[in-house]
RNA sequence: GUGAGCGUAGCUCAGCUGGAUAGAGCACUGGAUUGUGGCUCCAGUGGUCGGGGGUUCGAAUCCCCUCGCUCACCCCA
């Protein structure tokens, strides 16, 4: 037997049925950030490897060892796009977008790829909707960026989101601190775990971010990077929350919060939700203002954030998707070949004045065309066998009424053309 | 990369410590109703029990390998 092919690992199909859930996510966010003045950008789903080997840094597990990267046919070395920010500051230094706007507020909705084990909410091909403001390094513009994010959440109903930020210095003070951690760690390291231990030299950061239960009580006695943050990024940091507190935006500092790609200085943030699992990160983000010129372009700061929107769906609620079918109401019901030639040109002719309808290719009987206009939820069948070809009245049954009546063609089309704009047919 | 759990019809799942032609509900098709749906009743289609090997008189059931899925670690959205 043929071995079936199947989606790929960590990849998977978003039936129709699931749609409605995403459509209204996309619209709620597209409404929601013109109100704030971002508009949509799209770039290539991959890039110059290159790109986030310089801004997202090498020792990042998503660097090292997470991206679909691959050569070309001539030879270049191109990788899909593991997250955007990289390739949305790109774009503006290409383009030379501040120019055009500044603060240049931009967003965006796309797959994005990371070679990953799959798990609950975590996918290799999975889709995020993000936010950029590029220009501006006003603590302000992050907490209403956030203030937008929330917006979205509280708009699509849900429920149960925290807000945990944090300062992570800047290169003028994390060096010193990194040292100063480093030094810490090893001291006691052998109250470590195997895990913190490998990453005290790789990574310090990710031990003040260890879940191990051995290791909670040897962080607790390292230094917290909020005293030992310079005056600029303490000064920055308490404007922010500052800004948060004026927008009324309840959140908590927790210093142990550490993000995982190297751009991110000064702010970063996380919001969580328990109805996710393990992965419990909803959107995180933070401000990045070395990026544009990490990538050969003018000093430009930014602040920005990305949403699951594989998680997000999990956490929305039933309530909020609305039932709304865009599927036409009719259904015709050709019984034999002839009475399907006329019924594929009135079809045509409906179609034409922009309303819809189904058109019913094998109706075996009339009892199983029916029925089948039933599953598809039609609320009208139009019934079009030799009777009806004869004398020019065709049956127009009420599904729901359970009532019919005869209609001419031209009273069909009529009532086609009338109800402008709407799609659907009105009787 | 590591660990655990699970693979029986399109879907959700039964199948007791190994026993004969592998079942149910839903879905699908047809009939009861020669051109009238949803409800009801009746019938039917559909499975190399994920794949391979082994133990046994006999394997969906036990053992080994392999593939897949799921969840967790790691990391992140």
């Amino acid at each position: 037997m043929m071995v079936m092919v199947r989606a790929v690992k960590g990849t998977k199909d978003i039936l129709p049925e699931e749609m409605p859930r995403w459509q209204l996510i996309e619209s709620t966010a597209r409404n929601i950030f013109a109100t704030f003045g971002f508009e949509e950008i799209r770039t290539p789903l991959f890039e110059e490897t290159e790109l986030f080997h310089r801004g997202i840094g090498e020792a990042t597990d998503v660097v090292s060892k997470e991206m679909y990267t691959f050569p070309d046919r001539s030879g270049n070395s191109l990788t899909l796009r593991p997250e955007m920010t990289a390739s949305v500051v790109r774009a503006t230094i290409e383009h030379r977008l501040e120019l055009y706007r500044n603060p240049l507020r931009l967003f965006y909705i796309g797959p994005m790829f990371r070679y990953e084990r799959p798990q609950k909410g975590r996918y290799r091909q999975f889709h995020q909707i993000g936010a950029e403001v590029i220009g501006s390094d006003h603590p302000a513009i992050e907490a209403e960026a956030i203030e937008m994010l929330l917006l979205l959440l509280e708009r699509l109903q849900v429920r149960g989101s925290e807000l945990v930020i944090n300062s992570i210095g800047c290169p003028s003070c994390r060096p010193d601190f990194l040292n100063l951690l480093r030094n810490a760690v090893s001291e006691k390291l052998e109250r470590f775990c195997a895990d913190c231990r490998d990453r005290s030299s790789r990574n310090v950061l990710r031990v003040l971010d260890c879940k191990q239960e051995t290791c909670q009580e040897p962080i607790e006695s390292l230094p917290a990077i909020s005293d030992h943050l310079c005056e600029g990024c303490r000064s920055h940091f308490l404007q922010f929350r500052s800004w948060l507190e004026k927008r009324r935006v309840p959140y908590q500092v927790r210093s142990r919060l550490v993000r995982g790609l190297d751009y991110y200085e000064k702010t970063t943030f996380e919001i969580s939700n328990g109805l996710l699992g393990a992965q419990n990160a909803l959107a995180g983000g933070g401000r990045y203002d070395g990026l544009s010129a990490l990538l050969g372009g003018k000093p430009s700061k930014g602040f920005g954030f990305a949403m699951g929107m594989e998680r997000l769906v999990l956490a929305l609620p039933e309530e909020a998707v609305k039932e709304s079918s865009s599927t036409p109401e009719l259904c015709l019901v050709p019984l034999g070949e002839k009475a399907l030639e006329v019924a594929a040109g009135v079809a045509s002719k409906i179609r034409q004045a922009g309303k819809g309808c189904y058109l019913e290719y094998e109706a075996r009987s009339l009892k199983a065309a029916l029925r089948s206009a039933d599953r598809i939820r039609a609320r009208w069948a139009l019934i079009l066998g030799d009777n009806e070809l004869q004398t020019g009245q065709w049956v127009l049954k009420d599904l729901t009424a359970q009532t019919q009546r005869l209609i001419t063609e031209t009273e069909l089309l009529e009532a086609c053309a009338s109800g402008a704009g709407k799609t659907q047919i009105l009787f």
